[in-house]
DNA sequence: CAAACCATGTAACCAGTTACATGATTGC
DNA sequence: GCAATCATGTAACTGGTTACATGGTTTG
């Protein structure tokens, strides 16, 4: 995902310290991703390094030493420039574990591969109906859209995934009737 | 995908050196992965040191260093333990780059974002129907059924990827419009 | 006063890519 | 003789996770 533009992403409008960060990153991406403070602040350090981001200590009433991020000038050019010029490929992956694992389900257990595969579609479905559930919720209160747009996205590939589980039960039904 | 229970699970049946493991496991992947030497030979050595293989100096008439590995009985359990245990998770991602660039062009450019992703769709559309005809051709031929499989399920995720573009679109205009 | 939350950070790992470096063999 | 293919490897880097370590603040 490269958590770099990430940050500058939502560093380009306000600055934000670095809990801060991840609790914006996580309302708007939270179901594509969730991201750890020892990948977090790491990256911070980096973008102080290189100029992108300005340290700003500011002593709040809460917890005391709290880094606040602004964006220099520098930063900005480098959002602006991923921003305008980066590929911006759609590569989701199929290369989850249970893909890898059914080549050698195939080859190692093969009276079992269709109850197993069924086992596998039942938990997408739970799964898919758990994200209905959600969208339908998140359009009732109609606010942050861009959720809205990734669960959207992330039903109709929850979809795919039942569809084809279906095909695979149907094609190893067919293989072991004969 | 952890390379190293893939080349654990094609050792598992017979003997291989690198590169014909790469070639088998881009055969099978092809879709899925694509290997690089730069990861394939350290996972070996590793799976040397840790026992769970055997290197065996091959001097045949091609080239003339040819490391054949073969799987121990240490590599096998430690294979068919993964096999029986492992979580088997459908992760598929959500966040590619367009994914991730979308939020921030809302933001920034709310004025050309239904033709960045008419340009998004269409390159989807070429994607998908490359997949399609390459699923024609492989059913027509009538051999390995994981492949078929694999690219059965990358089209329906295109399908499921044009669909929800084709919302975002439709969404987007709805905007403009008022 | 304890639990939950705010807040920052490091060290060790794991998985993977890119670029580089070497050299033998085969087929046109 | 040259291009393609067979074959093995290293070094530097990127991106990310997990576990650990610390300590302040708020609220019931």
């Amino acid at each position: 995902m490269s958590l770099k533009y990430a940050v500058l992403g939502f560093l380009y409008e306000d600055a934000h310290h670095g809990y801060e960060l991840k609790q914006r990153i996580e309302e708007n991406f939270g179901e594509a991703c969730t991201i750890s403070y020892g990948q977090l602040y790491p990256t911070l350090h980096k973008l102080a390094d290189t100029g992108y981001v300005r340290k700003k200590r500011e002593s709040g009433k809460r917890a005391l030493d709290k880094n606040v991020y602004i964006i220099t000038e520098k930063g900005r050019r480098a959002f602006r420039e991923w921003f305008e010029n980066s590929p911006k490929k759609n590569q989701f992956s199929i290369k989850d574990e249970f893909t890898f694992f059914l080549l050698f389900l195939g080859k190692i257990k093969p009276d079992k591969t269709c109850e197993i595969i069924k086992k596998q579609l039942s938990q997408v479905i739970t799964r898919c109906d758990r994200y209905r559930e959600k969208l339908r919720r998140l359009k009732k209160e109609r606010r942050n859209s861009y959720r809205v747009y990734l669960i959207t996205k992330m039903v109709y590939h929850l979809e795919a995934e039942i569809k084809w589980l279906n095909d695979l039960i149907a094609s190893y039904s067919e293989h072991t009737q004969r």
